[in-house]
DNA sequence: CACGAACAATACCCGTACGGTATCGCCGCC
DNA sequence: GGCGGCGATACCGTACGGGTATTGTTCGTG
């Protein structure tokens, strides 16, 4: 069977693409790397790579090897992760959200399971725009919120929770801040207003007009200033002053807030604090 | 990281609890496989297994790494053979289900899929009970209609294709064959006709009274001989022969069929035979 | 209580293969 | 045509994976 060292190996040979550059990453010479490939290409019986002295690409059988080879490392780095957390028996749960998505949901369903008999300590991490399912997925969090259909449940066994409209929010004062409901067409509409560029997996922005951000407290003080404006879960607005104003979207696709976990690491506390979300 | 070969190890030795066994099965001598299971524990620092000169038992460490690294080789497996299917560039898809079930739909969608232009070949495997499931999670399948909530979804992304009623099939001529509707209760009461015991996934069978079955035909053939009853789905009416009757049970759990497929391997010939099966 | 069986750990040895250095061969490009 | 960049090949040392023999410990058992 494919050792997982290979299966790194490739992954930083087929992510640059150059043997130098990889091998550099992996702090190794070349040589040695390029007989790696060349094993595994032979253990496997599939050319994985196109090489001329210019140019390495993937050929199509490389490209299934690299989306399922990072599946596999993440689940090995998951296996590393929940083992020594096991054996570390401060018996907690980590819990990952984003930032000031569902806090209401949130606090109500950490005191509901707080008042379970034999709940262990919930460790929240709060992190960014997709980071809860990357946390997830490697390990190092037992069970997340995410909200449809902005994340990926793909993989993860899930319970809904909740689900809501979403709303437009906007400067106060601004002259559509007293309208009744708005639709996305005249939401993107808005170009004295445009909607903000979130990060991507990699870090990377998409283009566009809108200004980069990345946390709520920045979307906030952008929208303050009248540089953008926002469409967002109608809870989320306990998070924003008296100085904006929201306006409802009825056709902008509903949020769904789940929890999540990963399927096969159902520990009793995860199974546990589900049950409690699932009875708010 | 950890690589494969020690995952494959500890398998072994946690599924045996027994290291001369263990290292039977893995073709190998018992001494470097204790070494390598003590190495695996001093790279992750932790203690994975106790031994007694009497016995080894898993340490609550174990036990997850256990579930883990089942779920890592999976993967690896998967891996391996996509990327083999991918570079043996036979274009196809392979569809696993259950024997039996689901047969009318499954044509259905195999006609409508044959009428997409840029359909590829699909070749199914009709497999038993649970087992389209870890065809899949092994790669050996790229996508299976599966059945709630009989199999676990767990760890697939899927889309809901039909949802029916569940009947109780009895030998022709049985006093309660001309009943309207009949419920699980009274169904378990017949201790005459009791419902049969499926293999589970490792191949063993629970105790009960029912006699043992493996597929479809063994079961339509005791209800004939009036030796067993069976709850199934509605639609596999269309496999009883004239000397079977059927009775709705509407307490019974409904049962859905799915098509599912693993999320991160979504290639466009699966992606094609999904969209087909849900505007079916 | 002593002996033996069972079993994991240790000691020791050998071969493979992994990684490093040096070099080659091939291909674009000034 | 020579030079530079890059992957492949050649060759070498060592570390580690695997094998055999043995020890040590702990139960049963006579």
């Amino acid at each position: 069977m494919v050792e997982t060292r290979e299966l790194r190996y490739f992954v930083a040979v087929a992510e640059e693409l150059h043997f130098g550059r990889a091998a550099q990453r992996l702090a190794m010479a070349q040589p040695p790397l390029s007989r790696a490939i060349q094993q595994l290409e032979r253990r496997l019986g599939v050319v994985l790579l196109h090489r001329t002295a210019r140019a390495v690409t993937l050929t199509e059988a490389g490209s299934v090897l690299l989306r399922e080879a990072r599946v596999v490392l993440e689940a090995v780095e998951a296996a590393e992760r929940r083992t020594r957390r096991a054996a570390a028996d401060r018996p907690g749960v980590v819990l990952a959200t984003k930032a000031g998505a569902s806090s209401e949901l949130l606090s109500k369903l950490l005191d509901a399971y707080a008042a379970d008999p034999c709940a262990v300590a919930v460790e929240v991490v709060l992190c960014g725009p997709g980071e809860p399912e990357s946390l997830l997925r490697n390990g190092r969090a037992d069970v997340a919120l995410l909200h449809r259909p902005y994340d990926s449940t793909a993989g993860f066994d899930t319970e809904d929770l909740h689900t809501e409209q979403q709303v437009v929010v906007l400067p106060a004062g601004h002259p559509l801040a007293n309208r009744p409901h708005m639709s996305m067409a005249e939401v993107n509409a808005l170009t004295d207003l445009p909607l903000p560029r979130w990060p991507r997996r990699d870090g990377s922005y998409p283009d566009g007009p809108g200004p980069q951000v990345r946390d709520y407290t920045q979307l906030t003080q952008l929208i303050t200033l009248g540089r953008a404006c926002a469409v967002m879960p109608e809870s989320l607005r306990a998070q924003l002053r008296d100085d904006h104003a929201i306006v409802p979207v009825p056709d902008a696709p509903a949020v769904t807030t789940v929890i999540a976990w990963p399927p096969h690491s159902r520990s009793k506390a995860v199974a546990d604090l589900v049950r409690t979300a699932t009875r708010l």
